[in-house]
DNA sequence: AAAGCGCCCTGAAGGC
DNA sequence: TGCCTTCAGGGCGCTT
């Protein structure tokens, strides 16, 4: 389930494979994703060359000329770069071959991800333009998250996860930073102070680039667009850990999950208030 | 405007 | 062993 290390990850892998390379021929085997993927996109791409691998939320986008092939992993999508004749696999739905006689290739079994063609400026795109900040920019803060949330209800945790606050973080990141902090996810967040906010921001920062300097995290299915191990390595404090000790309150206190947004979160009452 | 949730899909895991 | 059910998850978009 690709959150924002993985997809950053998969753009460092893919990125010196493609740029520079021109696209021979879109092969479309199964154009059933998320959104079907248009026939433009075989119509416009061959014959163009790739100039940039670039990433907003967990978008990639592969500019080529005044167009843009737009990828998103969803939750199951993976991006190989691999010889164009290597024998195709289950839900191997797209292959964008390149000059080179290698191919960019698709995979995503539960077929929420996405391949798009745009030929606006990307930034104007309806999928872009309400997104929030990249939560490793400068323009992320603790400023950031505190002036959005005032008078807000709604469960902090939702409230990090929501793409128009701050974009990339999702759901395991989102446990392990309130964690770090010691927020509790349920808590609304119109109710959590400026200075909590500053360390909130510090913390999604930490965690998401720890995770990215990891090599990127998953908890199954994750490879490296060269086929290596994306394996977590990162520690996890609490996501998944239902009912394991709290590794900052000790063997007394154990983690609990609640569902908050259709999302399982995990949490400890006894360090997160 | 904000909040809640349905939905798209497959595979893993659990129950019987 | 095998079938069935449940759950997981990103994020758009509809409803309240």
């Amino acid at each position: 389930m690709p959150e924002l290390p993985e997809v950053e990850t998969t753009r460092r892998g893919i990125e010196p494979h493609v740029v520079g390379q021109q696209v021979t021929q879109v092969i479309v085997r199964q154009p059933q994703l998320r959104w079907p993927i248009p026939p433009e996109l075989g119509e416009q791409l061959p014959g163009r060359r790739i100039e940039s691998v670039e990433r907003r939320a967990k978008y990639l986008l592969l500019k080529a000329g005044d167009g843009n092939l737009l990828i998103h992993l969803g939750m199951s999508g993976r991006l190989r770069v691999l010889p164009a004749d290597t024998p195709i696999g289950k839900h191997d739905h797209l292959d964008i071959v390149l000059a080179s006689g290698q191919a960019l290739r698709l995979n995503d079994p539960r077929r929420f991800g996405a391949a798009l063609w745009i030929c606006e400026d990307p930034a104007k795109h309806t999928l872009f333009v309400h997104l929030g900040p990249e939560p490793l920019s400068n323009d992320f803060s603790g400023a950031t998250l505190y002036k959005a949330s005032r008078k807000r209800k709604v469960a902090v945790k939702n409230f990090i996860m929501d793409s128009k606050i701050v974009v990339g973080v999702g759901n395991i990141y989102a446990s392990e930073a309130l964690h770090r902090v010691g927020i509790l996810p349920t808590r609304a967040a119109g109710r959590i102070s400026r200075a909590r906010y500053d360390q909130l921001a510090i913390a999604i920062k930490e965690v998401l680039q720890a995770s990215i300097t990891q090599g990127g995290t998953t908890l199954r299915d994750f490879v490296g667009a060269d086929g290596g191990s994306g394996y977590y390595q990162l520690e996890l404090a609490v996501y998944g850990k239902t009912g394991q000790a709290c590794p900052r309150c000790g063997p007394a206190y154990r983690i609990r999950n609640v569902v908050l947004g259709q999302r399982s979160s995990f949490f400890c009452t006894q360090c997160q208030h």
